[in-house]
DNA sequence: TTGTATTTACGACACTTGTCGTATATATTT
DNA sequence: AAATATATACGACAAGTGTCGTAAATACAA
């Protein structure tokens, strides 16, 4: 599982297992209801046709089936990333960390941020 | 046209009005042509769900019909990041930012952001 | 053990999307 | 004007998705 390109609703399963691995439907369900208004079956169902796609995993343990997602995280996040530079910020790495930053970071973000930068300076070099 | 959440398709669409608008389906069709096989009357349907959707409107002008994009690309921009922050990172600006930077960026581009970084932090104090 | 609650499976439905073929309208050329 | 090319409209279809109801299986409580 190396790259799938989940939809919203499958993302917020996805974000709930990569929080905390593995889990129950009903685990999942209680973390996604916090949401949105939505039913069991509904994410049930959802968590079953991501596992046929190979997304997740299913495990049968004792205390009923456990799910895992078998798409790694930080791959996830780079194909992400990939596709936001390519085809929203026209290929652009600087422009949309300009762009995100100025929207949104804090002061303590941006110190943070800041530091980070320094450091990164200081290894090339 | 505030707020619209493109498919992949679409958005490539979307991505050539911005460069150039109003434009012929002809014209977005050639653009599209370059990076993907697909048929004239594909992109002609697309763009013209778009225009149902409110997302394009359609100028009948004297040489055709012309569309543009009533989707704001820097609205767009904010939305598709508010989005990838929320949704992929956990709703940490910086993670995102690290993570797209030490990617791709070089020394130079790591120094500019570093002053403009600074610069952002005087802004805001 | 028998009834109740929970979990899981299964199927259904409407809607959207990507895709294209065909028909019709419009423009251009001869 | 007739023939040809181009543009546009229209409809169709399969696949995928979000949604849920209901049935079946399983676990738990009385």
């Amino acid at each position: 599982m190396k790259k799938y390109q989940p939809t919203d609703a499958e993302l917020e399963i996805l974000q709930v297992l990569w929080e905390k691995q593995p889990a129950t439907v009903r685990e999942i369900f209680d973390k996604v209801a916090q949401k949105k208004e939505v039913v069991y079956t509904t994410v049930l169902k959802q968590i079953q046709r991501l596992q046929e796609k190979g997304v997740l995993e299913r495990l049968e343990t004792n205390e009923g089936h456990q799910y895992r997602c078998l798409l790694d995280q930080v791959d996830f996040q780079r194909n992400w990333l990939q596709k936001t530079v390519d085809m929203v910020f026209d290929g652009s790495v600087s422009k949309m960390a300009m762009h995100a930053i100025s929207e949104k970071a804090d002061k303590s973000e941006l110190e943070a941020l800041k530091i980070w930068i320094e450091n990164e300076l200081k290894k090339q070099q």
